[in-house]
DNA sequence: CTGTTAGCGCTTTCAT
DNA sequence: ATGAAAGCGCTAACAG
């Protein structure tokens, strides 16, 4: 039933070693058999076993890329990327949910590990990695995303998040607002550098920083309908009386989703009453009215840049490790 | 470097099969012989070789899940709910994104098979799928699941396509509505099901059946943002001119965004002047304004029945084929 | 340009 | 209750 080389070789008359080269063109062979190996491979519809290959070669060329939310687009369109440039190499990308939860994540990387995969892309769902020393090998070539990983120093390819706030800050400055909002769902390096463009925007423009306009605080992951009327959604009453902003930037998107709806939800008049603009796109923001400004991303050039630097470690891993920054782009609607 | 069954059976003080036998629980192991193989592993920090192991006994434990669309969240909560269901039985789901390309579907199949995956689950970007005959063998277990495959039958899990069209349409009739317009993005089973739900509702209200009523064509399929002003947000004036409706019924998700966004930018009250309901929850339908009603489906629950099957089918290949039905719920929203 | 041969690391008869 | 040994299907020295 199952045909195999031998099958092959022997119904083209050479030996197996000859048809392994013929179909991975791994050293010459005349003519003549790579003919006669071609015809024997069609007539009998043989197809190579991947999985004895890769345990003889010792690798799986299996590429896991390990995401944090499935469902988030912005992953979908990084591994995208990724797939552009590992596909035509001979990877295959293996994706897999740890659905916020660092306890799967933990588990999914040592279930990739256990398979063999010869490299990992990680989307980190906590700040601090430094567990992850125990159970990814040094020899693994591993690659972050998103976030720059504590306690475990990798490649990381990242947008540049304090630039692109800059500029959304300083737009919005420059149509006259004063009292600025920052809002994130949770704190962490990526957070910091995203506030520290919005510090940084307001210092250049001479305008001085009231920390009670900052909104920075851990809220719970959950998927995207949870979070309508969430942590965010309920603590804006309190904040918006506090501080009295005219224009808000929101860090994340999963915020966007909270402090968007509230505002829907009370009438609040965008832009007039309270300008918006949020980091990353999404598509809702474009059918939201109004339709929401954004700091946007560009995840397919995040996996494409991702992919060429593991490809690189997949060949040498003794290189220094780099951290790319990928530009973002100011993306004005009607919220501001 | 690579420690391996060997190590551990030699540390052991036991055969390479014992410590199999203990590792996989295959045969009853003296109290004494499982600690020390245990201690052994510890000790020397062994992780079977998970590529050997799937050589060696034929199979993979990956399912492959075979998608039209990564980016929406339908397939990801299916995986979601594949995933509850395989994962405890020691599978892996494999997540491949065709990106609504037949070729790419086909090259995405052959890969699979290449990899000794040991079943399918497939979300079909088109209609008809004799082709897989060739490609897929008879022995690999295969369910689809959205669409009803043409030309291969297989187990399938679908929604109740047509009752849940007629839930929501008889809704609108009963609100008063007697000229509902039917507009799908593509023609095949799954939106002629969806389209007969929508007549026997008309018809169990003695309501006739106006053929200008219908807008279901083939639009190419395209990335979200793409259709915003896409191929049917531009048949739009010309539909309406037509038809004049006073309610909408859209068979896919897709399509509800073109339509959408055309009533929105053209000033359409709705529910006032078009009311309208969507097949297929999404996000962006709770954050749009105002906000709109769907039939939702509901994914998990179809991931986890689509799991149950292909265990079974896993086990034992020659029972009769299924078509599982996963009721839908109308979700009621501001847009009708 | 081609073939022989020795495994990759594991599971699984078959024997004890 | 345990072990020896065969071999899954392929690749890559090595030898010619």
């Amino acid at each position: 039933m199952k045909v195999t080389m031998d099958d092959v070789a022997h119904k083209a008359g050479v030996s197996k070693t000859t048809v392994s080269h013929v179909i991975n063109k791994s050293r010459a062979v005349s003519q003549e058999a790579v003919l006669r190996v071609n015809q024997a491979i069609n007539e009998l519809d043989y197809k190579v076993n991947t999985i004895a290959r890769n345990l003889r070669s010792g690798n799986s060329h299996m590429i896991g890329f390990i995401v944090t939310n499935l469902t988030n687009y912005f992953y979908i369109n990084v591994g995208a990327g990724l797939n552009a440039v590992l596909k035509p190499k001979g990877y295959r990308l293996f994706y897999v949910n740890s659905n916020e939860d660092a306890e799967i994540e933990r588990q999914n990387i040592q279930d990739m590990v256990m398979h063999s995969t010869d490299g990992l892309i990680i989307a980190p769902t906590a700040n601090n990695c430094s567990y992850m020393q125990d159970i990814i090998p040094d020899s693994l070539p591993t690659l972050f995303i998103d976030r720059k990983p504590v306690g475990f120093i990798r490649d990381t390819v990242l947008p540049t998040n304090s630039q692109g706030v800059y500029e959304a800050v300083d737009y919005l400055i420059k149509r006259g607002h004063t009292r600025i909002g920052f809002i994130g769902s949770r704190k962490n390096d990526t957070m910091n550098e995203r506030h520290n463009g919005y510090l940084q925007a307001l210092a250049d423009n001479s305008l001085s920083h009231f920390p009670e306009l900052d909104m920075i605080g851990e809220v719970p992951p959950a998927p995207m309908h949870d979070l309508l009327e969430g942590p965010l959604y309920r603590a804006m009453e309190q904040y918006l009386a506090a501080c009295r902003p005219t224009a808000l930037m929101i860090g994340n998107g999963l915020a966007a989703i909270g402090v968007f709806n509230y505002l829907k939800k009370h009438a609040y008049k965008i832009p007039e009453e309270i300008a918006l603009v949020a980091f990353d796109d999404s598509f809702w923001y474009s059918t939201a009215t109004p339709t929401i400004s954004a700091v946007m991303q560009d995840p397919f050039e995040i996996g494409v840049q991702a992919g060429k630097i593991l490809l690189k470690r997949l060949k040498k891993k003794t290189a220094r490790y780099q951290d790319v920054r990928i530009p973002t782009k100011f993306i004005r609607r009607e919220s501001c």
